[in-house]
RNA sequence: UGGGGUAUGGCCAAGCGGUAAGGCAACGGACUCUGACUCCGUGAUUCGAAGGUUCGAAUCCUUCUACCCCAGCCA
């Protein structure tokens, strides 16, 4: 399926311009990484930066790294790092992938650093946050420079030193680059590049207490590992001067016997995945968790990687899903209909299809001999065989769907209404006769008689009839929750309010079916395992939130369409 | 109103001067032990708008419009 798809996908442009790269020679190969900070969980925006640049590496038979961008002790988290290098595992698929960290090169940062300042490129400033603020001009209006611009070198040097060891104060002094308070790009007039803060680190503890800024880190995260194609969104793209100049102002003296960069890397920006209508965006789910309208990052609701995989996607859905929904420059959503369809392409072959009732009402086959009881075998997947069967038991009570029966039916409806035939699937053709309801009208059973010589794969018993209904045996059917997510969060209702910082749930986003039956195997599901649960869509059997460890069964994607009677 | 970016059917997206690929969704029809799946078929006289260049423009030029990003000692 995968390979059907590369074949009708153009090349995108990000393709288009490696390619460009290795023709002229820029690059004899290809290095890519993810870069995620660790101060939450990653989502199927992530998952597009994932797959981008671990396929890319793949496609070009290069190397693909996982790097933490740890540069900001007080908002990561080590937690984090564990669950970020699983999801990226399982969407990768484990693709020669190597875990690194910004950290690792904080000596490396801080060697550029001090070359920058020798050379001229860097002063020590020592205003306020404010202060910074004021000079640095707006939109409209150009900065003004740090007075402590033209401090001589040997000066900043000295008190770069005093920074790093620990005497001075949070906030008291930064280091800047020395570039241009008049440009009109703002992160060129004179970004701080490297900041105090008396905090222990993750990974370094107590060894530092001055943290290089993102705009210095990245590229020299990148030159050191030897990324040659720093694949990042879009509001990174001014960012990118910024970029080129450390790479450049703070190279290796080559002259003075210093090791140079091992790549020079060429940053390309690529537009976010958004998806319609669901909150992607870290610090709104973040905000979801946090105030526990959610069960946590892992609920179905949400679209982090982490729940994706809870619900029962699969790495090869996804993987299709971004490869289909392409990679630009422009601003847009993709449909989560286009989600579905990969998760159903994927789940087609490999699931097997069972018969669930949701909504049940009960169906009596009033000439089926008393306390009769047949097995019947049917198969896993008709359309993979190679699924095998399983036995189902048929009796003269069974369940079905409340829809499936009407006592008035409208038009083209061509289920079980009084007098119609219908082929309860994989067993008989029945006829509906009565059914019965209580005070309030509603049908509490349905009566119905059934031809014998219809079974099932007997011969004669093709006969056709307009209908087929699924259903579950009365006596052996299980009873299971069933979740029906009927929309994830929807960003139209505005699930986060800026404002007074309210987070709303749609709440008809959650649909419990506590009372379905299920055909008695599926009371064995182990969580993980998905089914086709007939006409009703993909289901995935999940123990999590059990109580007995019984699977409660997630809505992964429903059908394509199903009949909707007239209004 | 400074800088950067983007605008192609409902949603994505190819196209890079030669007369609008493809996918999802939708809608017809065939098939069907579920109305699913599968299979056929239907859609932009038009590419944000207006001018211009050209035999010829979504592609080149000009002007305009809309939307997104940037004023953290966050990433």
């Amino acid at each position: 399926m995968a390979e059907e798809n590369k074949e009708t996908v153009s090349r995108h442009f990000i393709e288009v311009e490696i390619d460009k790269d290795l023709k002229e020679g820029v690059y004899d190969h290809v290095q890519t990484r993810f870069p995620p900070e660790p101060n939450g969980l990653l989502h199927i925006g992530h998952a597009k930066s994932i797959l981008l640049n671990s396929g890319i590496a793949k496609e070009y038979d290069g190397r693909f790294l996982l790097r933490f961008d740890d540069t900001n002790p007080s908002k990561e988290k080590e937690e984090f790092m564990e669950a970020i290098i699983k999801d990226v595992d399982w969407l990768t698929e484990g693709y020669k992938e190597e875990i690194r960290y910004a950290s690792d090169c904080f000596q490396e940062m801080y060697d550029a650093a001090v070359r920058l300042i020798k050379r001229g490129k860097a002063f020590i400033s020592t205003l306020s946050a404010e202060e910074m603020r004021e000079y640095r001009g707006t939109l409209t209006e150009p900065g003004k420079n740090d007075p402590d611009r033209e401090r001589p070198a040997e000066e900043s040097l000295r008190m770069f030193e005093e920074m790093k060891s620990g005497s001075v104060p949070d906030g008291a002094m930064t280091l800047r680059a020395k570039i241009d308070m008049s440009s009109p790009n703002i992160n060129m007039r004179d970004p701080v590049i490297y900041r105090v803060a008396h905090i222990a680190h993750p990974r370094t503890g107590e060894q530092w207490c001055i943290y290089p800024m993102y705009d210095f880190a990245h590229p020299i995260e990148d030159a050191v590992e030897g990324t040659t194609h720093s694949l990042c969104t879009m509001e990174f793209e001014d960012h990118r001067p910024l970029y080129d100049w450390v790479i450049r102002e703070a190279a290796p003296d080559a002259a003075a016997g210093e090791r140079p960069w091992a790549s020079v890397p060429r940053q390309i920006e690529f537009a976010k995945m958004y998806l319609t209508n669901v909150v992607t965006g870290k610090r709104y789910i973040k905000k979801l968790v946090e105030d526990k309208l959610v069960d946590g990052w892992d609920d179905p609701r949400l679209v982090t990687i982490a729940a994706l995989r809870r619900r029962g996607y699969t790495p090869a859905a996804l993987r299709n899903f971004i490869t289909l929904s392409g990679i630009s420059k422009a601003q847009s959503s993709s449909d989560m209909a286009m989600l579905e369809y990969c998760l159903r392409e994927d789940l087609k072959l490999t699931t097997d299809r069972v018969m669930a009732v949701l909504d049940p009402v009960k169906l009596v086959i009033d000439n089926y001999p008393a306390g009769q009881t047949e097995m019947l075998t049917v198969e896993n997947n008709k359309e993979a065989p190679e699924r095998g069967t399983r036995e189902v038991s048929f009796s003269g009570e069974l369940y079905i769907e409340r829809e499936d029966f009407m006592e008035e039916p409208p038009k083209k409806y061509f289920r079980l209404f009084p007098g119609n035939e219908v082929r309860l699937m994989n067993a008989y053709i029945v006829t509906c006769t009565s059914c019965e309801k209580d005070a309030e009208g509603n049908v509490t059973v349905v009566h119905c008689s059934y031809d014998p010589d219809t079974k099932s794969g007997m011969p004669g018993a093709d006969k056709k009839v307009k209908g087929t209904i699924h259903w579950v045996d009365a006596a052996t059917a299980v009873t299971a929750p069933v979740r029906v997510y009927e929309s994830l969060i929807d960003e139209e209702k505005g699930v986060y309010n800026e404002e007074d910082g309210s987070v709303n749930l749609n709440p008809d986003s959650v649909k419990l079916c506590e009372n379905a039956k299920l055909e008695a195997a599926l009371g064995q599901a182990k969580g993980g395992d998905s089914f086709q649960f007939v006409r009703s869509g993909y289901f995935h059997a999940d123990v999590k939130d059990s109580k007995e460890g019984a699977p409660v069964f997630h809505r992964i994607v429903s059908m394509k369409s199903s009949f909707r009677l007239p209004a």
